[in-house]
DNA sequence: CAGAATCCAGCTCGATACTG
DNA sequence: CAGTATCGAGCTGGATTCTG
């Protein structure tokens, strides 16, 4: 745990906790390491999401390189994504954080109720 | 990755991502995971927070119990944080994004880098 | 279908001032 | 020392409208 000594906007820690942090980017990428998918597809399958923040979520990742955006020239447009080698390795990683959600929620969950209770 | 194929607001991965989106949080985890501290002196190490910012990120900490506080009735009064349990466990968690971070770092730079030059 | 552009309500967060 | 309270600027993100 050394680089977190000093706060610094240049910490890549810090940097992909940034990216992470938005809860749509995990969203959409954890359902493109299922397969590639159109966009309204995708934003069907993210249920509240608007197609502004989709928009803008992907325009991330793709800048970012974890995932890819693949224009078909039918009639309208097909724009298909899919997630690169990149993003896979770092959704395998995120996932080390889904293990220890389900692992320890509750026990979360028991430290808030308690928390709550004490200060009525 | 089962839980993502619906957006959800009890699923325990997103409440978890919720709580490390805060940097602060993530930040003050990682020092109180070297050793109890005081309150301002965490905050002189965490350059840039507010004190708002401090006494809010702490709070829900303590509230998650992932951080441990406890008042001693000195003159004036010294308030110790230190990192339970089971915050060490989510430390330890986070530490895979950490390694993620620094291997993959230059390669998100690079495709940023392309990205940004390809619009221009 | 796949977005871009605009408008604005609401929340975040820093700055400041005060307290036990 | 360790906070709380209040206020306002600014950013976020939803709703809506329009386009190739």
């Amino acid at each position: 745990m050394q680089p977190w000594n000093a706060y610094s906007a240049a910490c890549p820690t810090r940097r992909v906790l940034d990216r992470i942090a938005d809860k749509w980017a995990v969203l959409a990428l954890g359902l493109l390491s299922q397969g590639p998918v159109r966009f309204n597809q995708l934003r069907r399958q993210i249920e509240g999401i608007s197609q502004k923040m989709l928009s803008q979520t992907l325009k991330n990742l793709e800048r970012d390189g974890l995932v890819h955006r693949k224009a078909i020239a039918t009639v309208p447009v097909t724009v298909e994504y899919s997630i690169t080698p990149l993003g896979r390795t770092l959704i395998d990683t995120i996932d080390g954080l889904r293990v220890w959600a389900e692992a320890h929620i509750g026990e979360v969950q028991k430290s808030q109720t308690r928390y709550d209770k004490a200060l009525a």
